[in-house]
Order: structure tokens, then C-alpha cells, then sequence
RNA sequence: GGCGGGGUAGCUCAGUUGGUUAGAGCGUCGGAUUCAUAACCCGGAGGUCACGAGUUCAACUCUCGUCCCCGCUACCA
């Protein structure tokens, strides 16, 4: 029984974790997000003796998997081979303690996924649409957004992919590129019609209204609004299949080629990997209303797991819904974003190799500094500081003083209890408090203030030590002395059994040192865990003093990678292939001034010019308010490409284009004649 | 622009249904101490609670407006 849910209404805990996408590792922000808090939070019902399955898998469908195959010249499943071992083998040697790590590539997992969408399909909760597609006839394929490049309609860059233009930013659809061209053959793709289903969200809405806004008003700010956003500003039908040959296939009658999106069959992957760890009885994990189901996620996902997973569960019907999910906040690193591309992270495998035996300094920074109601910074100064001036200083250092007069003065023996004085008397009841308020804590999803309790019992231990000062009563009063360490060393075996979840590492090492097992959350709070007489081993210390040299060697390291991404930050892109005279002729660019200029309401980025082409006075709507106050580009020189067809944004007629270059962190700057000449001259 | 989250001590965060001098940890300064990994313990300094207005006997806490940060979303010829 947990302490906030008296009336046992749960009799079983599911807890999931997001499942990493196997193209890369798992970096810090992962694990403060996720992993981190989800294993403290299993620990702990461990501990409490719940009935509980820790789930997790690698996520190893989708388009940007196939693409960083074909990039090396081998198969997805040689990618996410490589990649789901790093993450399982790390995730391991980091101890976050899965009842099972599994994958969405496994046989059970397409099985179960393919049988999902079969009932749905079969129940007519999809909707069947037909659009056109890019085809590559060469390869015999449908292009996924990722899989065309083309010129970006916008500024030109030539290697713009069919979802989004890397040089600009903007996000396009594959249609809009000019002379799209297949990665995959480089042939010129056609439009053909494909079908596909899609799961009409906006069936669900009521459902979701009820469920999350009317009954979860418990979930966390940050998700609970979020939730209420999307479900607000209206849900679209999202296609749940793709057409791409890596994936769960389509498991119907004319839908070759087709996989199922990998959004749709990788949340089924918790199903998938329940499964796999209890094939008969895995049923009461997802269908009994007396299991709490948890997903442990970051921000990024909470569409995904509160909008769309629930809607599937609840279309397909036999199942239950998620009780929590506590999403956190982004963790970002000195200062800047973690970015995989830019290698701007720490890495999970790379710290286990830089720092051996040293999982619980991260764990515990990491969980202190969680991003739990928003986005936080890691700074490696602050994991030394919080390692050196609390691990080191308080926690370690209690133990190790304890342990140390425990050999001094009663040979590695714990020493008998006496009459107590009013010290030991309100020490023995704070001991006493801690594990229900600590539990409490954890069950509402606040580690960081969980992980503060933890520590304030050994601030107690310490100031109770201290205020005894059992090396001077040791020469006075050998019963003074023996109360101080007895209790002493009973707030260190309460220690080491409520460090467990969040230092599950030095948890052990403690346990060890004074022989004892570990034992059930309910039996900790006393303070006669530990016997007269009982035998405890030699002092080690369980935290060493981390020095500024390894310090400087990790933040040498990012600006290391700070340093080679300024360089390689930029490549002009390559020379377009060559086009005749008439081609460039047709472009009538002009030398124009900017008359007036106001903002596009309801927009960011819109500018709405009027400009003296000298031809004409006309008006263009331009994408640079970011840019330029609209009062001081009056007067500008500007060029124009004044024959570009008419078209209209947001309601305005914009007739023509301003030249702009841009620079490579994304500034526009007008390309205007370096001397003044007259409105209208031909540039050419 | 719309929606959501956030803006409290140098740093990271708590602040319950509005109610006495706004709290904690770390950092910093001073003291005390020596069992302990220059660690522990005690004490001090440090905040017009983003800004402005309003409701109220009383506002960090409620209402409105403004600014800044993060995310989602629209827009970028």
C-alpha cells in the first residue's frame, strides 16, 4: 500500500519510459527527463513491496533510420543493431533497472502492432484518404518528405529536403521543392496516388475533454496545459501508415509498401515489450482497471502519449489509460540547447567511460537539478560543487565520520543503548518521519525535493553528531558516547535503505559496510535497525572530491566541439547546374525603394513594403520582420524581382520579391546597390 | 499573432484556501570546532517576490495590461 492511495485502488504499477530512438545515444537531457526519475520512482515501489513492470525498448522504425543506412552503405537493421546495444548496455551500466529493455524490430512487437491495427481497422475506426505522392520510378517507390531534395522556393538553397529547408529553416512540403530529385536514384520523382489511413482525432475530442481536463486536473502544469492547447485548438486526422519498405507492414489486402507510421506502433511497443517479458499474463497490465499505468516522458511527447496513444487504446477499447504523465521540462547544457546534430550534449556512454563508478554523482545531479516545472542548465562547475560540497561534504561524510568512531572506540562494534537523553528522544522521532515524507513525495512525482529530504537526514545526522560531540564524551562519559554512535549509526542504515532509489550504487556499498540487507521501505524509519553488537566493516568512503582538473577536461571538451562547429558551421551550398543566358534574362529585377513598411498583423514574420519600383508603386508582403523595424528600412535601396507572379499572404496581394542574402545564422540583409542610382535601372 | 508553461536572494528552487518581520540548499562573509575527504556545527549579510494599474482592512498569492525566457502553432515567394 502506498501512502496516497489509502483505499488500494491500484493493485499493480506499469511504468514506461519513452523509448529512444535507435539513430543516436542517450544523452543527459534523456536521462533527467526520463530515465532518471522513472528508475527512482520504480525503485521505490520496489521498496514498498508493489507489484510493479518497468518497461523500455529502443524505438527503431521511421524515415531518418533509413537514411542514416543508406548514408553508410548498410541496412536499418545494422543501424539500429549498433544503437539499441549502446543505448541497452548503458542504460545497464548507468542502473536504470528494466524489467525488460526490448525493441520495436522484434517479431512480438510487429506481431502485436500489426494485430492492433487490424482490430481497428476491422471495428471501421479509420478513415481511408487517397492524396498524391511523389514516386520515384526507378527505384519502384514512394518517397517519404525526407527521402526528395530540391531547390527551397524560398531562398534558393539547392539540398532543401522535402519536409524542411536546413538553410532557411522553413518547413515545406514536397511538392513545393523545384526540380525535386529522389535520394534514392536520383531520378526525377512523378506524383502518383497512394492511400492511407488516419485516425480521426477530432472524433476523440470529447473523450479527451472529459478524461484529461475534467479528471486529471492532478497532472502536472506544464502537461495539463499543454493538453488543453491542443485539444483547443482542434484535432485533424493523423495518418497512422506511411508508404516506406522499413517498419511494421500494413496487415491488410492491397496496402503493399506501406508500413504502419512510426508514431502509431512505437507507444504499441510498450505493449509489445509487456508482452515479451510475461507472454500469459501480460493482459492485467493493460486491461485491469486496478493497474496504474505511468509514462515517464519528456515534453516533446506529451501529444503522443495524452492526445493520440490514449485515443488508439481507447478506439481499440480493451484497454486501460494512462493515470500520470510526468512529463519534464528540456535540461540544457552551459547555457545552450542539447542538440544531437550539433554534438552539443554529454553522452551517457562517454561519461561511464570518463567517470568509472561514478553513476551516482549523475544520478544525483541530475535529479536535483531536474527540469521538472521548467527547462534547467547543467553546468559541469555545478555537478563538482554539488558532488564536492554535498555528496562529499554531507552525505559521505556523515557515514564516514560514523563509521570511523565506530572503530575507534567500540571495535567495529555497534555499542548498547542507554537512557536516552531530550537529544537522542527527538533525533529518534525525526529518523521516524522520513520515509513517509519522502515516499510521499515520490508518489506525486517531486524527486527533487524527494532527493532533498534523503539529504536532510544526513544534515541530521551530522548536526546530531556534532552537538554530542561523542570525541570528547569518549574520555567522560563511555554511555553518552555509546548513545551518540549507536544512534548515529542507525541514521546511517536508515540512510541506506532511502539513498537506494536515488543512489542505488553507493546504496549497495553502504549496506555492505554495515552488514545488513536491504530491507522493505515499511521497516525503515526505527531506530533499532542495527543490534548491540553487531559487526560493521572498515570505512570506505562512498563519494570522492571531484578536482577542477576533471572539470576542465570535460568543459575543454565542449568548446572543443563549440570551436568545430563554428567552423564547419557554415558550407556555401553547391553551384546549381548551369542554365542559358534567356533563362536569367527572364528575371526582370529591378532597383526599387522602400516608400513604407508596416507589420502584417497576426504575424511574426511578415512585413507588408510599399516600394517605388520606378515602374509602379506596388505593394510586397516580405518574410523579415524578424529583422528589421519597419520605421528604419524606410528609404532603403532595395532590388526587386518585379515580374515573380503575384500571390497572395494573409490577405494581401504581394506583387514581387525583395532580394535578400542571409547569413549562416539565419540574418537577412538587403542586397541593395552600393551607391544610390535611380528606381527602376535593371540589375543584371 | 494565437495557445500553454515560466519569470521569488549571486545560483537552483519552495511558498498550502490572499493574513504577523517572504523560506530552503548551495555560494559568500564571520565565529566555533577537530571524529571526519579544508569536511561538519553556529551565526550574519543578501529579495520594491519581472513591471504597471486594480479588487481588498490585507496580495508573491486574485483581476487586467505590459515586458522577458521556453514550447506548440500560423505566417516566410
Amino acid at each position: 500500500m502506498t501512502y496516497t492511495d489509502k483505499e488500494k485502488k491500484f493493485k499493480r504499477f506499469n511504468v514506461t519510459t519513452a523509448l529512444p530512438y535507435a539513430n543516436g545515444g542517450v544523452h543527459i537531457g534523456h536521462l533527467a527527463g526520463v530515465y532518471v526519475p522513472a528508475d527512482i520512482y520504480v525503485r521505490y515501489l520496489r521498496l514498498m513491496q508493489e507489484d510493479v513492470i518497468f518497461v523500455g525498448g529502443s524505438d527503431e522504425h521511421g524515415v531518418p533510420i533509413t537514411i542514416k543506412a543508406k548514408k553508410e552503405g548498410v541496412t536499418p537493421q545494422d543501424i539500429v543493431d549498433r544503437y539499441h546495444n549502446i543505448i541497452k548496455k548503458s542504460f545497464e551500466e548507468f542502473g536504470i533497472t528494466y524489467d525488460i529493455y526490448s525493441r520495436t524490430s522484434s517479431q512480438t512487437h510487429h506481431k502485436t502492432s500489426s494485430d492492433f491495427f487490424k482490430k481497428l481497422f476491422n471495428d471501421g475506426k479509420f478513415i481511408e484518404k487517397v492524396s498524391e505522392q511523389y514516386y520515384d520510378e526507378e527505384a519502384k517507390a514512394f518517397l517519404a518528405d525526407r527521402y526528395i531534395t530540391g531547390t527551397c522556393p524560398h531562398c534558393g538553397n539547392e539540398k532543401a529536403y522535402g519536409d524542411q529547408c536546413e538553410a532557411c529553416g522553413t518547413s515545406l512540403n514536397a511538392t513545393d521543392l523545384i526540380n525535386p530529385q529522389s535520394t534514392l536514384s536520383g531520378a526525377k520523382p512523378v506524383l502518383r496516388e497512394t492511400k492511407h489511413w488516419f485516425l480521426p482525432l477530432n472524433d476523440y475530442e470529447a473523450f479527451l475533454r472529459e478524461w484529461i481536463l475534467e479528471n486529471h486536473k492532478e497532472w502536472k502544469p506544464n502537461v495539463y496545459g499543454q493538453c488543453k492547447s491542443w485539444i483547443e485548438q482542434g484535432l485533424q486526422p493523423r495518418a497512422v501508415t506511411r508508404d516506406l519498405d522499413w517498419g511494421v507492414k500494413v496487415p491488410i489486402e492491397g496496402a503493399e509498401g506501406k508500413v504502419l507510421y512510426v508514431w502509431f506502433d512505437a507507444p504499441i511497443g510498450y505493449i509489445s515489450n509487456t508482452i515479451e517479458l510475461l507472454p500469459d499474463d501480460w493482459e492485467k497490465w493493460w486491461k485491469d482497471k486496478e493497474t496504474k499505468l505511468v509514462h515517464f516522458i519528456g515534453k516533446d511527447n506529451i501529444v503522443f502519449h495524452c492526445i493520440v496513444f490514449p485515443s488508439m487504446l481507447k478506439a481499440e477499447g480493451s484497454y486501460i489509460l494512462p493515470e500520470n504523465v510526468p512529463a519534464n521540462e528540456f535540461l540544457n547544457l552551459e547555457g545552450d540547447k542539447i542538440s544531437t546534430s550539433r554534438n552539443w550534449a554529454v553522452w551517457l556512454d562517454e561519461y561511464l567511460v570518463d567517470f568509472p563508478n561514478k553513476q551516482d554523482i549523475l544520478r544525483y545531479v541530475l535529479c536535483a537539478n531536474a527540469p521538472e516545472s521548467k527547462d534547467n542548465d547543467f553546468t559541469w562547475k555545478d555537478f563538482q560543487t554539488r558532488n564536492n560540497s554535498e555528496l562529499v561534504a554531507i552525505l559521505g561524510n556523515f557515514i564516514n565520520r560514523t563509521i570511523v568512531l565506530t572503530h575507534k572506540y567500540f571495535e567495529g562494534k555497534v555499542p548498547k543503548l542507554n537512557a536516552l537523553n531530550e537529544l537522542d528522544k527527538a533525533t529518534i522521532e525525526e529518523i521516524k518521519t522520513y520515509p513517509q515524507k519522502i515516499g510521499n513525495l515520490l508518489e506525486t512525482f517531486k524527486f527533487r525535493e524527494a532527493l532533498f529530504e534523503m539529504m536532510n537526514l544526513a544534515r541530521l545526522g551530522n548536526k546530531y553528531l556534532t552537538e554530542n560531540e561523542p570525541w570528547k564524551t569518549v574520555k567522560t562519559d563511555i554511555e553518552r558516547t555509546e548513545n551518540s554512535i549507536n544512534i548515529s549509526l542507525q541514521i546511517c542504515a536508515n540512510l541506506a535503505i532511502l539513498m537506494e532509489p536515488f543512489l542505488p550504487f553507493s546504496a549497495k556499498k553502504l549496506q555492505k559496510m554495515i552488514n545488513i540487507n536491504p530491507l522493505n521501505w515499511f521497516e525503515v524509519g526505527n531506530s533499532d535497525l542495527l543490534n548491540e553488537g553487531h559487526k560493521i566493516e572498515e570505512a570506505e568512503l562512498l563519494f570522492e572530491r571531484i578536482e577542477d582538473s576533471e572539470i576542465e577536461k570535460q568543459t575543454n571538451k565542449l568548446l572543443q566541439t563549440k570551436e568545430s562547429n563554428k567552423e564547419n558551421n557554415y558550407k556555401a551550398s553547391e553551384q546549381k547546374e548551369n542554365i542559358q543566358f534567356d533563362d536569367f534574362a527572364k528575371m526582370d529585377i529591378r532597383t526599387g525603394t522602400i516608400l513604407e513598411a508596416e507589420k502584417v498583423p497576426k504575424t511574426k514574420k511578415l512585413l507588408k513594403l510599399k516600394i517605388d519600383t520606378g515602374i509602379d508603386q506596388r505593394t510586397i508582403v516580405s518574410g523579415i520582420a524578424e529583422y528589421f523595424e519597419p520605421e528604419k528600412i524606410i528609404g532603403t535601396q532595395v532590388s526587386v524581382l518585379v515580374n515573380l507572379a503575384p500571390k497572395e499572404l494573409k490577405g494581401i496581394q504581394s506583387q514581387g520579391m525583395i532580394l535578400m542574402a542571409e547569413d549562416k545564422d539565419g540574418k537577412l540583409v538587403f542586397v541593395s546597390p552600393n551607391e544610390k542610382v535611380v528606381n527602376g535601372a535593371e540589375i543584371r
